[in-house]
DNA sequence: CATTAATTACACAGATCGGTGTAATCAAGT
DNA sequence: ACTTGATTACACCGATCTGTGTAATTAATG
C-alpha cells in the first residue's frame, strides 16, 4: 500500500483522536473537540465511528504494534529496546504507555480495555522471552517478565519526572540481569554514576516522531 | 492523637473521595457521587473543600506517606518493600500508584499534580539511596533509581495484569542488582522459574487493607 | 432558653458530555 | 446533466458536570 496519497477521512479522525487521547487523556477529550480540531462536523465523525467507545477501541488497536524485528543479534535487540525507549522519552509529547494510561483512567470496570492492555504487555514479554531462548537463558520466562518490568518502570518514572535518562538506568539494570543469566553483554557501560540532568528541560533538538507507538 | 473517636466530617469526605478517586479515577468521579456516597449534601462538601481541585490535592497529599522506618538491617528493608508491594497487589481494590494514575489522567498541563508526583517518587528514591549508602554501595544514586524503576514497573504490570507475582519478579531482580553491587543478600531465592498462576483469579483470602498508601 | 454553627434540601446556573435528526450542499462518476 | 454518496450546518436531546444561593433545620454550647 502506497503510504502517500491523501489520507482517508477515517484515518484523519483516528490520528487526531490518537493525538488528543494520548496527549490529554481519553476522558478529558470530547468528540466535539476532536471534530473541531480537524475542522469537520461532529456528524461526519459519527458517520465513521458509531460511538466514542469504538473510537477509543480503534485508538488502542492502532497503538498495538509489533515489536520491530531485525537481523541483529538477540542481545542487541533486547538492549536496543531501551535505546528506542530513551528516544521515545526525549521525543516531544511522550506521555507514557497508552495502554497503562487507559487502564489507569478508565477504571477497573472496563473489561475490553484491560484485555487489550494485557494482550499488549504479554506480547512484549513474549518478544523478550523468545530472544532470551535464542540466548539459551535458563529462566527465559522469568527474565522476560523482569525486562518488561524494567521497561514499564522506566516509562512510569519518565511519565512523572520527564527524565529520559530513566531508560538508560533501566538499560544498565537489564545488562546486569542478562549478565547474571550468563549472557555475554556488549562492552562499555554506556554511563556511570547518577544520570546527570535529572528532570531535564534540556531540549536536545527533540524530534516529534512517534516511534515506539504502544511503548515499548 | 487518639485514632478513635468519631471522624470529622472533613475526614469522612476525604476518605470517601480517596476511595472513589483511587478506585474509579479522578475524572470519572463527580462531587455529587462523593456526597451521595457519604449521604451528605453537596453543600456540606463544598463547605469543607472550596473546589474539586482542592479535594484532589488533599487526596494526593493524603497518599503522600513516608516510607516505613524500622530497626531492621537495610537489605531487609529494601527487599521488604517488594513484600509489602506484593501484599498491596493481593489486597482487593489495588489500582496502581495514585500519583502515576493522576498524572496519566490529568494530562501534562496540570503542573501542581505533576509536582507532587515527582516529589513522591523522589522521596522513595532517596529512601532507597540512604539505605544503600548504609550498605556502602558505590553507586547508591544509580542503584536507587533502578530500584524505583523496578517498583514502578511491578506496579504498572500488576495494574494491567492483576498479577501480584510481579512484585516477586521485581524482588528477584532487585536481589541480583544488589548482589552485583556487592551487597550480601539473604539466602533462599524465594521462588524460581516463571511465577505460577499468572493473571490470577486466585483469591487467597485477600484482605482489604490499604497498606502502602501511595505505593510503595 | 437562647445563641451559634453546621448541615440540610433544593433549585438553579452555565458548561459540557455523548449522540441524533434533518435538510442543504458539495464533489464525483456516469 | 443527472445521480449518488459524503459532508455540511445546526438545532436539539437528556444527562452530567462544577459550583452557588437560600432558607429551613438540626445539634451543641452558653
Amino acid at each position: 500500500m502506497p503510504p502517500d496519497e491523501k489520507p482517508t477521512m477515517k484515518q484523519r479522525i483516528l490520528e487526531t483522536a490518537d493525538l488528543l487521547f494520548y496527549q490529554r487523556g481519553i476522558r478529558a477529550i470530547g468528540v466535539d473537540t476532536i471534530a473541531a480540531e480537524i475542522g469537520i462536523s461532529k456528524r461526519t465523525l459519527y458517520n465513521h465511528f458509531p460511538s466514542k467507545d469504538e473510537l477509543i477501541a480503534a485508538y488502542l488497536a492502532g497503538r498495538f504494534t509489533k515489536a520491530p524485528a531485525s537481523g541483529k543479534p538477540p542481545v542487541e535487540q533486547i538492549l536496543g529496546t531501551f535505546d528506542r525507549l530513551e528516544r521515545g522519552f526525549a521525543a516531544k509529547g511522550f506521555r507514557g504507555c497508552p495502554f497503562v494510561n487507559a487502564v489507569a483512567e478508565l477504571g477497573s470496570e472496563d473489561q475490553s480495555v484491560r484485555k487489550i492492555a494485557i494482550a499488549f504487555k504479554e506480547s512484549r514479554r513474549l518478544w523478550f522471552r523468545d530472544l532470551l531462548k535464542q540466548l539459551a537463558v535458563a529462566d527465559a520466562e522469568g527474565l522476560a517478565t523482569q525486562l518488561t518490568i524494567l521497561v514499564d518502570g522506566a516509562i512510569a518514572q519518565d511519565l512523572v519526572r520527564n527524565d529520559p535518562s530513566m531508560a538508560r538506568a533501566a538499560k544498565e539494570a537489564a545488562k546486569v540481569l542478562l549478565a547474571n543469566a550468563g549472557v555475554e553483554v556488549g562492552g562499555e557501560k554506556s554511563s556511570r554514576g547518577t544520570p546527570k540532568g535529572r528532570n531535564a528541560a534540556s531540549s536536545h533538538t527533540t524530534v516529534v516522531t512517534r516511534e515506539g507507538e504502544g511503548f515499548a
